[in-house]
DNA sequence: AATGAATGAGGGTTCATTCAT
DNA sequence: AATGAATGAACCCTCATTCAT
């Protein structure tokens, strides 16, 4: 073997270790919570052992902060160039853009991070800003601008737009949460399907949202 | 003080202990996590020493335990009784059970223990049963009654009961582990009142529900 | 047993524990140096448990202060009074004074806190400013006093009074140093005792100090 | 730069790796204490890696011993031969000899070597035996030959010569102990200069050696 | 020879729980 | 019943040492 070759093997383990990490411990503390979770678990669960968890983060605190920026860091971008482009109706952009985009954050390891962010933003109040600012502020914007779109092309109601933005958004975050407490324990709930509750969702407050004499959303 | 007036206060203080036990914990365990409360801070804020804790109860598992039973045992019947006397709109028999009801909840430090319940399932699966038996079934089965009623009479659109009370219930459950995660941390969003908010849900959920061609949910 | 006899027994029990950990924790500060010894050998030496040692001292640094404060704290003050009071030459009161009290100090367990000063102001200079304050500057002041009483009655030449000072005080100093490093490794010098030493140390400088045409120091 | 040249650069630090060692592990053992000390500090502070340690020096404790031997090891021969070349006075060579010796070990890193000696011969006991054999035994009986010498000349007082030797020596020794603990923390004493001390202690030493109605000791 | 990633034993500190008073 | 001193298991983190590259 060249020595570059050596290097870059040594390299590609060396490189893969932080996210290796990321996910040993985002799995852990949503599952067990920030205390409850020993350092050496995540460690082992990454494959390495509890003195490796140090070359890569200075303390467990810091690995927590990691966690969070890696999963809630800002990805709201994507959704605003959808909605600047999209020339549908209110309704449709909605349906597609935010169904889809819940969809995919239920799916992937992300959606642990809404729990964390719940259960351990008391103790670490960095979180809170972090949070506020990364997700729940874009996140609204976006949801509200496509709200605010609706009423002002006469598709909406004229409603108040934040409050139709929180009954739309909690319970989708109320979803991951779920994901991620109750509904890791209880057998499936026969007959509950998320994604399909999420479309259901939207259409219940689209019907709501839909202005007297216009056309009803349409049913897909 | 007479004796007999004396051996009744402390007779007082130690009848209430258990609750100020509780009520301690209960704050505590909100707040912080359970894992990251201390049973000495428990017993603190009672006002009683560490060992007092454990004559009252023995084990801070126990603690938790107890905890949730208080604040999430069955308390769905009074809500029961007023489905059963209705005898208004669908509509309206929502609004009121369901906002007064909420309010009370959120108002209350019950709220919190949802945020238990969330943060802390998964560490003692024994909470799930406890929680999906005596708050999510008697729950779901209450708010499920009243939107049947309405889809039966003709008031509400024939819509997937269950998709809408999860519409209906998901906000609320999230308004409450907001209260005591993000909402306490940062200051608070001017213009945003979770009280207003219900109302303004229900009002949107029932246009939603609303059956066309049937009057429009009246604001109040 | 009355309820003030049992609380006195535990009482007692609790009241000597600060001493047995602070004796336990300078015999080994004392020999293996602060950083080489383990908290919990401190409190086996003290006959109690790791976790007891932390219910008296906040950490091993804190310890460590308290152990200097005890055996360096302010101890000057009685030969202040002896100084004034006396009124023989001041040869005499050097041998009195000075002899006695270093004797005192190199028989009894402060004479470890030399060494510890020496080996750990670097890492704590917080021991710097308490060492100089409450050791050196009061020290050097009171032998000080003694040899510029000597130079004022013609009794000792007009020397450097600074220097004469660190030529008495230096090989006191050295002594304890000694007493906890070499000494306690090597078989004991035969012929060498440290107290015929510092008798012989004073005379020779006394000698020094003596003006000439001035009787000499008498020898005792 | 010809591969040649390179060659030579690289064997040139090859070789001056072990003394870079030394002279970091020196500094800071001396500084910090030796279990204080992070052996890749150590590295760090001679500009190699960890691992290159490791290939000089076996160990932290057989790099703690080497230091010590380099700095401890016999250095008395060069001042047994002035003294046995000497032919002035005993004062004079006493002056010479001592002085300038100290002199030139309080201003090498050498005068470190002490410091470690008394905080860590109780932890390595086999230094005891070195420092004595090498340093104790070899210094004293050279200054104790000097004394004997004036003694036996008539210079000196019929004195205890091995208290003498104690006299002269330990108070240079704790100028060397000082230099590294408690002179590296508070501002210099305006006043204080331990080169003109030396002089000075000699001097003191010397009027209380002299031999009555010999000349005294000369002021230089 | 040199590096530095990896290890894991070790040590400081915390805290649930016990129990003598 | 109430206390709080005491315990010791457990956990975070460090660092001497190893070894693949």
């Amino acid at each position: 073997m060249s020595t570059a070759a050596e290097a870059t093997t040594r390299r590609r383990r060396k490189d893969a270790r932080p996210q290796e990490l990321l996910d040993a411990a985002l799995d852990l503390f949503v599952e067990k919570g920030f205390a409850a979770t020993r350092a050496e678990e995540v460690a082992q669960r990454a494959g390495v052992s509890k003195g490796t968890l140090y070359l890569y983060y200075p303390s467990k605190e810091e690995l927590l902060k990691a966690v969070i920026r890696e999963h809630l860091g800002s990805r709201i971008a994507a959704g605003e160039a959808a909605v600047d482009q999209h020339d549908g109706t209110s309704a449709d952009l909605l349906r597609e853009v935010y169904s889809h985009w819940w969809q995919a954050v239920l799916a992937s390891p992300s959606s642990g991070a809404f729990k964390l962010i719940v259960s351990e933003v008391r103790n670490f109040p960095e979180l809170a800003g972090f949070y506020q600012r990364e997700v729940v502020e874009p996140g609204e914007r976006l949801i509200g601008r496509i709200v605010q779109r609706g009423v002002d092309s006469g598709e909406f109601e004229p409603v108040d737009v934040a409050a139709a933005v929180h009954s739309l958004v909690l319970p989708m975050v109320m979803l991951c949460l779920h994901k991620h407490s109750l509904g890791a324990c209880v057998p499936h709930q026969e007959g509950f399907d998320a994604v399909v509750f999420i479309r259901q969702h939207i259409d219940l407050v689209l019907r709501g949202l839909a202005r007297h004499g216009a056309p009803a959303a349409r049913r897909r």
